[in-house]
DNA sequence: TTTGTTTATGGACACGTGACCAGTATTTTT
DNA sequence: AAAAATACTGGTCACGTGTCCATAAACAAA
């Protein structure tokens, strides 16, 4: 690969000089500019950035963990905040974490070791890594987390609403009559702490509803569990009337579970769901859901991350983004049978 | 950061000394080896890859340039040679190049200046970067294109066996009687030129059949163009009883279509598409496909990308992966009164 | 002219590491 | 006992760049 010293060579310049025709073109007299760039175009040059990073200590380069890259919300998640930050110059390393807190420390490590300046993350479920993440912005390396928090996190973040979300679903659910309703989504407190989770029961509460504890599982947000759960609580003596899925993929598996049952929605079942996934309009009924504004909210952290890097010693900024109930016919009355009971 | 002088100093040692406790360790006294790593435990040290890159010439990162993250495909494709390569120690700095050579033009950039030392490359549509990319293999970065060849790429790949796929589409399709067959892909030789769309016409021939040139149009492989196209074809005077969707996306816009002018699938049209998606089978009916081995694909060129990286100046690795077609109940003969005609 | 100022260019150094060579103490061989 | 081999440790340099300082020529101000 050519270097700075093969350019000015060919241009009969000092490497200063060369260098100059990029990063202070000003300073050159135009026929020297003219030379150089010249011999930039003809050795296809471009500089070390990893050389630039080292010596300025200003690294150019993101890191990005998400939860699940199948989840399609983390799949447009990636294209946003990527082509965000690229049109800011920066490049973007990329890892999925699985949900899995040990291979989410091992890519921490993997971008301390890169000297990334700045980490947007959708962390595993748990805290067992804010402690590194913790001293990675002491060490100067910005840090946005996305779409979750850690317990205790002190950083800055982009979110949803989830609270308000639930609440929205929920009273939706209530207002049509439903008083066993389930949500599929994670019951650890502290393996799966999600906020959606966590605010259901306190929601349901306000609206006057008891929470079957039957119908509490613990899960990994994924569609296979999701099927899987989703025909224990059918198999319940006094199964759900609805179903809350907490995320689409969650709802994917209840959807095939249900149908697989011979369960027909509405009227058999409700089915209410976050994330405006593609099937969710393609299936028949069409899915209700709590779509989030997954464009802004990726445009917003890339936007933060930047902000972050650019002027450090800033205050944490925490953003929350609303959802927006969308109805299209999956949930309905529950049956006279099961009002009764 | 931590540097090995932090970590030498703190341990009492040298910093060649404290290096090796990372690099040779055997060649350290016991005693040595065990405050150095004490030390560098105390510290958090993670070495500084760039600097180690930049000395030693040996890039431990790899760039992976996808057409549209938000096609389940590609998002497969970055979770599978992700977790890959991190097994290998390789990081991955992903791009997104919306299937525009322009973009992908400024992504090869910025893979350059980040002297990535390998590529897995699915390119835009046309040859633009051809050369592009060719230097970069001259300067030592190894490179595999996956799912799409480049005109006259003379670089290994990993890819479907696109036209055996195609012919047993076409051959399921005219097995059962449809001889007006739609393909959604692109049409365009130079712009656009896919294997699937290219064989098309060929394969037909061999059936007997004739390719209606009305069919003919040339998109870019996004849900959005499927859906307005396929109301275009629909409209035609001799609509096509049987459409063939490239992707996994087209077939999703192409759906939306149909049930949108209220077509009964697959009384009234045969859908077959590229890609086993999720939503393919929770749709009723569900989608007859014909499935590739992502995960096989995946885990192919990541291996290749190191094999190439480690064992430079091989002759091209050329690989073809065979797909999968199942029926399920989207595809029928053509309605009697469509036959006639 | 003299002095100061601007314009255009070049040189020295350090970022953190890996490669290589050099040294000293200790052990083994003859 | 001397020589040789081994075990362990340290020092020097370069990768390609950005930062800072130095120099020479041209020009403006006094």
């Amino acid at each position: 690969m050519a270097n700075i010293t093969d350019v000015a060579r060919r241009a009969g310049v000092s490497p200063t000089t060369a260098k100059r025709a990029i990063n202070n073109p000003e300073l050159l007299a135009p026929a020297t500019l003219k030379r150089v760039k010249r011999a930039i175009a003809q050795l296809a040059y471009e500089p070390d950035q990893r050389a630039a990073a080292l010596r300025s200590g200003h690294s150019k380069t993101i890191g990005l963990i998400v939860g699940n890259i199948d989840e399609p919300f983390f799949a447009s998640l990636i294209r946003v905040i990527s082509r965000t930050l690229r049109a800011q110059g920066y490049t973007l390393l990329v890892a999925d974490n699985e949900y899995d807190t040990r291979n989410e420390l091992e890519q921490l490590k993997t971008f301390q070791r890169n000297r990334i300046a700045g980490l947007i993350l959708r962390s595993g479920y748990g805290k067992p890594n804010l402690k590194y993440v913790q001293r990675m912005k002491a060490n100067d390396t910005a840090v946005v987390e996305v779409d979750f928090l850690m317990p205790e996190s002190p950083f800055s973040h982009v979110m949803l609403d989830n609270t308000r979300c639930m609440k929205l679903g929920l009273e939706y659910l209530h207002s049509l009559g439903h008083k066993r309703i389930a949500t599929l989504g994670s019951y650890h407190e502290t393996i799966l702490p999600d906020e959606r989770t966590k605010a259901f029961p306190e929601l349901m509460a306000d609206l006057g509803l008891a929470v079957s504890e039957a119908y509490e599982r613990i899960i990994h947000p994924t569609s296979a569990e999701a099927y899987r759960i989703t025909h224990e609580l059918m198999n319940l003596p006094e199964p759900p009337t609805a179903l809350f899925a907490t995320t689409g993929n969650l709802a994917s598996g209840a959807f095939q579970a249900l149908r697989e049952r011979g369960l027909e929605l509405p009227q058999d079942i409700s089915l209410l769901s976050f994330d405006n996934y593609p099937w969710t309009h393609m299936v028949a009924p069409a899915i209700d859901v709590i779509a989030q504004p997954v464009e802004d909210m990726s445009i917003a952290a890339a936007e933060m991350i930047v902000r972050e890097i650019e002027t450090p010693d800033r205050p944490a900024e925490q953003v929350r983004f609303p959802g927006t109930l969308i109805k299209r016919g999956s949930c309905a009355a529950p049956q006279a049978m099961n009002v009764i009971v």
